[in-house]
DNA sequence: TTGAAAGCGGTACCAT
DNA sequence: ATGGTACCGCTTTCAA
């Protein structure tokens, strides 16, 4: 069996007392003293029980860390961001996927909050009274959402679309549709809501072809859609209905960016890998990742500051191949 | 604060142990306790702290999962399907990132050892006698790796080679390009074997064009060797060389696949995004996870047997669009 | 069937 | 500076 700290207290003719503080407190002992524990730490390979540890101090040493969907390509780049500096922090994971229903979410946190120190809660899917009430009991960070004033970090989302939108208008466009992903979305209606408003406020015509699922499936079924509306451009809640449009338009022979013009969102990997690799507003994962981390452990650490701190992570527009001048006319619709 | 089992106790009259049964062996405690018990729990939202428990009974209800790179689009699949197993079985999930780094990966290993129940080790990167070492302190099940006896699940790669060589050939094809991963890569090494093989029992001709990175640099640089080598089709050892390599072609106007055909290997999702999909030999990764799930729960209980058992999943040939028919003469390379 | 008590491996307070 | 010791919350003998 491993040892424990009272082999290595025994070994070095020490009490526990001194083998816990050489390891906490290193000045707090007798330079003389630490060097013979030490030793025998090294010799044994002494790594203290975390468990144990845990249980005296009330801090586990672990982070709760769920998504809706690990499979979802947004996450990933979260994760190992969060991964990262947990390590460098000597903090652990506890990865958790809700399978993005809201009561297995719910279910997940109550069931780990006591293995946990705190949560990051990315994009959930719960309710905001549900989050409330889970964030009485244990310290939660939450990551792309925004709920009263819980600490939270979110993107930028308005200024995405504004440089969306800059970006269409300079290349001439006028008409650009928006295609909205689940109603429910929290970051779904920041965005339509930008869409619109800024729209206006550049003279642009925004025109909405209704919400579909924010996947592959989604783009395609609202292909025929967008080119209905006769736009000569259009942006997508996310890459993933991007790509969807891409295939569908490849499919009925639209040119892009040559008869219409493709923005996604989230920048995730396979947009840069498809053929044309898509223009797409990134969202900084790893940034997100990171900061999540650093804000939940700050929280864990100044129990005073119970206002929630409220970050705001910009967002960038990657110009690739999918956006381009626009037409002088709009591609002819099906029923045209 | 949350409720101890004192409290529980206390306010149902009992002692520790009454409360302690009541969870533990139902049966083994009178229906009148039982329903006194029983109503506290509730009333109290009554938890036990899986900590406390793990530091009496040894088990802490944790898997380690340790992979080399969450980012990579093959492991979130596994991680998923591991992780809604686990959640079948009252267990919870550490994730781990090596960053494909053998030492952080082993560090990572030593650090949670205490933490968790067992370790899945997706596609591990140490060494087989780190590997084997590890395996001393902890029982381990190793994904998409073999070493000595140890209990490991793997996917028929052979096979997977058959099924693509098979379906090469029958579309006419003679010379198969195979574009390797890292030199250090086991599956790479099983993969480069059996297309020797079995391209050989099948009267194909196999070529190799070098060891390239397994991601999409690594096909775009190996595009214009396959092109050189004059073969009709090729096989990827992983999907993202295969995209790297449909993006190159397409560069150089080659087409895909009326002039080369392009297999690769994982199935990752980017794989059905792209245009043309590519054809791809699929590895159950959702059966992957759960197994290797199953297989640790299995070690865990049945301490005895401790010959490792070794599983092997079929794999699957998905034919898209980037294989076609052979052209009767190979495409011109550039110094023909 | 039930309760008392001894750990599990540490931490931290209190004396010394 | 060091050692003794009472917990942390739960499980698990061992008696009653």
């Amino acid at each position: 069996m491993a040892a424990t700290i009272k082999d290595v207290a025994r070994l070095a003719g020490v009490s526990q007392s001194s083998v816990s503080r050489t390891l906490a407190a290193p000045d707090q002992v007798r330079p003389e003293t630490r060097e013979r524990v030490e030793r025998v730490v090294a010799q044994l390979g002494y790594h203290p029980n975390r468990i144990a540890r845990g249980l005296s101090t009330g801090r586990t040493g672990t982070i709760g860390f769920v998504v809706p969907d690990i499979a979802n390509p947004f996450f990933p780049g979260v994760v190992k961001a969060a991964q990262r500096r947990s390590r460098e922090l000597g903090l652990s994971v506890l990865l958790a996927d809700s399978d993005e229903d809201p009561a297995t979410e719910i279910d997940l946190i109550r069931t780990l909050t006591k293995q946990v120190d705190g949560f990051v809660l990315c994009a959930p899917r719960a309710s905001d009274d549900e989050l409330r009430s889970v964030c009485d009991d244990v310290p939660v960070v939450l990551l792309n959402r925004r709920v009263g004033q819980l600490p939270s970090i979110i993107f930028d989302n308005a200024d995405g679309i504004r440089q969306a939108l800059a970006h269409l208008a300079a290349l001439g466009h006028r008409r650009v549709a928006y295609v909205a992903g689940p109603r429910t979305s929290w970051v779904n209606r920041e965005r339509l809501r930008a869409v619109r408003f800024v729209a206006a406020s550049m003279g642009l015509e925004a025109v909405e072809t209704g919400n579909v699922s924010p996947d592959f499936e989604g783009g395609v079924a609202s292909a025929d859609l967008v080119l209905a509306a006769s736009v000569t451009s259009v942006i997508a809640y996310n890459d993933m209905i991007g790509l969807g449009l891409i295939s569908r338009f490849a499919a009925r022979g639209v040119k892009v960016p040559d008869d219409i013009s493709i923005i996604g969102f989230d920048d995730i990997p396979a947009s840069a890998l498809v053929t044309p690799a898509l223009t797409t507003v990134s969202q900084p994962k790893d940034q997100c990742g990171r900061v999540g981390i650093d804000l939940l452990v700050d929280r864990l650490n100044e129990r005073e500051r119970s206002g929630g701190s409220r970050t705001s992570l910009p967002t960038r527009l990657i110009v690739r191949a999918t956006t381009g001048p626009a037409r002088p006319e709009p591609p002819a619709g099906p029923g045209q």
